[in-house]
DNA sequence: TAGATTGTTAATCGATTAACAATC
DNA sequence: TAGATTGTTAATCGATTAACAATC
């Protein structure tokens, strides 16, 4: 064990841990080897074992680990102790069916608002939510301290979105939109872009 | 240049610097720097040096990169200098979503078909397609030679459209279910899932 | 020419793997 | 106890950075 500072890589692998704990969990397993994990996941037992043991000794020599108790290991770690309350910015196709996502709930996250800047859209229903202008947005950020967002903006406005996100004091920002965003040093930004991701891949079909 | 085997790391990076150099060409931008394009996308300029000069010499001392020339190779490297046959499987809220994304056309890939094996929807209409039955879906894929798919179905179902897709011939997987699924070596598998990404972020608020 | 920027080398830094003592 | 599996060390492997000659 070592409360050094964690490389992002290994941060990275730890939700998908926890993702693949809660599905053994689901079936009713109690307890799992870094040898099982690693074959669900797709990573050598050795690194799952060294990510872990990066924050505490939580497995049992011969046994393995006890899966609840590893899953809240690593969702204190994760800050997933708590519920998180997240906007959405954008409600075109992918924000609408973000607002209709159903796997935040469960999973520590909570959408708590869903903005929008186009009139014909502001008050209208999507899902469980009423848009709101992003004009008030700043506002609204600050005064529920959200810390979370999703943009879900056409490419062309997303700077400007992430801009006022940055000013209101949010800390991480999920990108759906298909552009490299600027942020200070302190916030945090994770993408996704389908094409992206399928350029990735086609360079070895 | 060297061409040997090319890490995965430097691929990933190569379709981010593809997209900023398409943003810089539609704001009529004919060359650019490694320092320019790093401070785009996040990224050194040496290491931007680095991954391009793996493919060949496509700068010139003094004054950097044509963009369309660079973007030409970058597109060529990722098998980009064509289109791709897509079909989007699971015609959820994500599925429908993506199905209506206009993003796609202009990037190199073509959504061809949609899939889903809920009665209720198949033969109903999404945007520009109709829901086909996943029952038919080998057959299809085999027929029109499809080598990309994009997975929306739900978790418990990702596994199990899987093997229908490796079965037919499929070599490249974009996973929107929240789970990690299994392929043999020669198929790749990027994945999205919102709340993975977010808890990446949540480590460090 | 003078200035700018590439491509590449060598050095540094970081991540992964293999192996095994410790121990449940 | 015997078997299994962790946590950790050392070795290996790979990626990034800094620096600069080459050259446009």
């Amino acid at each position: 064990m070592a409360t050094e500072k964690i490389p992002d890589i290994i941060i990275g692998r730890l939700p998908i841990y926890l993702r693949a704990l809660q599905r053994l969990s689901d079936q009713g397993i109690q307890t799992t080897s870094s040898q099982d994990l690693g074959e669900i996941v797709g990573i050598s037992a050795a690194q799952i074992r060294k990510d872990i043991s990066q924050f505490g000794e939580f497995g049992k020599q011969g046994t393995g680990y006890s899966i609840p108790y590893l899953m809240e290991k690593l969702r204190s770690i994760l800050k997933m102790d708590r519920v998180w309350d997240v906007i959405i910015v954008g409600m075109g196709d992918i924000g609408h069916a973000l607002a209709h996502y159903n796997g935040f709930a469960n999973r520590g996250f909570h959408v708590s608002m869903v903005f929008d800047n186009d009139p014909k859209k502001i008050g209208q229903t999507v899902g469980d939510f009423r848009v709101l202008d992003t004009a008030s947005m700043i506002e609204k950020i600050k005064q529920h301290k959200i810390k979370v967002a999703v943009l879900t903006v056409p490419a062309t406005a997303a700077q400007e979105a992430t801009d006022l996100l940055v000013k209101a004091g949010v800390k991480a920002i999920l990108n759906y939109a298909p552009i490299s965003i600027n942020v200070p040093e302190d916030v945090k930004v994770q993408y996704v872009d389908p094409v992206t991701h399928l350029q990735r891949m086609t360079y070895y079909l």
